[in-house]
DNA sequence: TTACTGCTGTGATTTCTGTCACATTGTGAG
DNA sequence: CTCACAATGTGACAGAAATCACAGCAGTAA
């Protein structure tokens, strides 16, 4: 896979850098990319599939934040990486993916020396840190079966299809919730023709 | 009011910069600084007093996010600034205060020129999204009386004293819940011995 | 003082969500 | 096909929080 495509506004020196020092790893479906209170010696930056980017707290409950598509870098890492601290995410694969991981002692001088590179890493910032607050935004002011459409409509539009193909299980996990509520929500959603319930799939209407 | 000490890091020709085209503004407690879907022209930077960091939903909901201190900077003002967008939160003096505001347009030129502003920004950015990531998980996983026990040890920290000088209505506003559920709770922590109520003002023990 | 207003305390009721228990159904391994 | 197991459907119940209703209380202005 060429990456370069993926950031076409990259200058040469910038790519030649990446080029020499970054290192392309590929995860399976499922595999732990960074963990809790791991440190953290790269930056990811997604080239393909996806990753789910989520909260975890100590008595074992998960709270999904947002997804990685290719193109797209995880703001903790670079924030982490610029000061050497601990991650405070876990990041998993959804599909098998393909990761960039670059060193972070690299990042500094990145940043400095190319335009292209720090621009990136301003709307990377932005890019989460709206997402971020769309997820606060949502456990806040909204109640499970808005948090549910909310869901499926961004799990759709990552995906980029109209199926989602996981259990009410995972779902329930993602937003936090128990699998018994989630069923009863999606039942609900399916009598108001918004989806289509299968086993281990939904498909949005 | 002497802003130089409160950034010691601060070069000289950044403090020039920031002397020549920064403008200083005085805010009354209650003076709103910044508002859901303004335009942001200026970077805000606290100089003294304390500023409240909220989001607002349509239907009137409000939930507080954090607060900035004397030395800190809204990493949204920051962001929205380099990419000339509108704000997406409220910013509301919580006592008098004084902000520095730092036009839009320099901010490019100084995240190039000088190394401490760009340290700044990056730690910004960083201090910001790791309250929004405490502020998630106690929505996601707490319930309200833990979040209020939360809620008044950080109001305690930010404002350096062990009372809280507000209404229980003010509080489940910012809370994003309801002044029956606050007073109820707050009766229990006194019988727990946490605090002491009175009139518009809580006893933090 | 009296009257008014805003803050606080408290019970009753309802809604939403989580939890437990158990039935049913789909799917793949053998 | 049959068995085992994972996914899903559903009722009953519990608990947290929101809402409604109203009473008492503190401070303030006249």
């Amino acid at each position: 896979m060429n990456w370069k495509q993926l950031f076409p506004q990259f200058e040469p020196g910038l790519i030649e850098i990446i080029e020499k020092e970054a290192v392309q790893r590929s995860f399976n479906a499922g595999d732990i990319i960074m963990r809790t209170g791991q440190y953290i010696k790269s930056t990811a930056l997604v080239l393909e599939g996806r990753v789910k980017i989520y909260r975890e707290n100590q008595d074992g409950g998960e709270f999904l934040m947002y997804y990685l598509g290719p193109g797209q870098a995880c703001a903790v890492s670079m924030i982490c990486a610029l000061q050497s601290h601990t991650s405070e995410i876990m990041a998993v694969a959804e599909e098998d993916s393909e990761v960039l991981m670059i060193p972070v002692q690299l990042m500094d001088d990145m940043m400095n020396k190319y335009k292209t590179w720090y621009q990136f890493v301003i709307q990377t910032y932005r890019g989460r840190f709206d997402e971020l607050l769309s997820v606060v935004d949502n456990i806040a002011f909204r109640n499970m079966d808005e948090r549910l459409e909310f869901y499926l409509k961004r799990y759709t539009e990552k995906a980029g299809k109209k199926t989602i193909d996981i259990s009410h299980q995972q779902i329930a996990d993602d937003l936090n919730s128990s699998r018994e509520v989630i069923s009863r929500l999606l039942k609900k959603m399916e009598q108001r023709n918004l989806v289509k319930l299968h086993r281990n799939m939904i498909e949005l209407l």
